[in-house]
DNA sequence: ATCGGTACCTGCACGC
DNA sequence: TGCGTGCAGGTACCGA
């Protein structure tokens, strides 16, 4: 589910847990914890306050007192939700000295995890779309030899791009995603950035896209499926030229775009 | 060093 | 009604 504008967005409804202390946590079995010891990561959680609470690419990042970092990541399906009913995919239960943080995922791809220091894996992503500059986007881009959308998608090129924005912005520059990113101009590259930019943007003021699970962590959907240009509309005319919108697979993903606005 | 393909999970919509 | 198929915001790991 989630990418940069949802991970956003819940990391913003979640400002109220920062300065509490986690009480008591409890986990229940799936694979969220990948193997890790439910009672150990509980004993080292209890006593410990949230000191803040950051995204990281489609990370979510809560140092801890004590110095540990609690890393979260919603996979496909997770959900974050301040005081929920405990369900069948409920796998995490946070009991703070004020309120009650609930981890729900239901196809089990998210991950809790305790760090001692800064995770090296989030070390190693590229940068945040929306702190890097057009000049260096452009020129990393062509650096490549892959398609435009596969780079997209490459949290270790920019961290935070999913499915669907990386449609959404391949669609407002005008790109087909299977272009490789090496044939591109500079200039063309630089528009990428840009409508990156303003997808993103765009995205996180409308709390994000509400496809089937995403809610933040008020259990509020997000606005911004609405404005959805292409991702999933195979079929449905281009709101710019009216041609089909049509679907290709890209790097096992479902890529939408228009045959018209977008050529190779 | 980079790439594409596969695996990991559950739920839903669809056609028969 | 039920069953099989394909699809869904994710990343990790494998071998070429």
């Amino acid at each position: 589910m989630p990418e940069l504008p949802e991970v956003e967005t819940v990391v913003r409804s979640l400002e109220p847990l920062v300065g509490r202390r986690i009480v008591s946590a409890e986990f229940r079995g799936a694979r969220t914890l990948r193997g890790a010891d439910p009672e150990r990561l509980a004993a080292h959680l209890a006593g410990r306050r949230i000191r803040a609470i950051r995204r990281h690419g489609k990370f979510i990042l809560m140092p801890l007192s004590g110095g540990r970092y609690l890393v979260l990541h919603l996979g496909m399906t997770g959900r974050l939700l301040l005081g929920g009913v405990p369900g069948k995919h409920t796998h995490a239960i946070f009991t703070l000295d004020r309120g009650v943080l609930q981890f729900d995922d239901s196809r089990q791809f998210g991950v809790i995890e305790l760090h001692e220091d800064f995770p090296a894996r989030l070390a190693r992503l590229g940068p945040e779309p929306l702190e890097i500059a057009a000049e260096d986007f452009a020129r990393e881009l062509r650096r490549h030899r892959t398609s435009v959308k596969a780079l997209l998608l490459d949290q270790t090129f920019v961290r935070g791009v999913g499915n669907i924005y990386a449609d959404e912005s391949l669609f407002r520059a005008g790109i087909h995603p299977l272009v490789r990113t090496a044939r591109l101009s500079h200039g063309r590259a630089a528009r990428l950035h840009r409508a990156l930019v303003e997808v993103l943007t765009e995205a996180i003021a409308a709390g994000g896209s509400s496809i089937s699970d995403y809610v933040n962590a008020e259990g509020r959907q997000g606005l911004f499926q609405v404005s959805h240009r292409v991702y999933q509309r195979t079929g449905e005319p281009c709101v710019t030229c009216g041609a089909a919108i049509r679907r290709v697979v890209v790097a096992q993903r479902s890529s939408h775009f228009c045959p018209r606005c977008q050529r190779r």
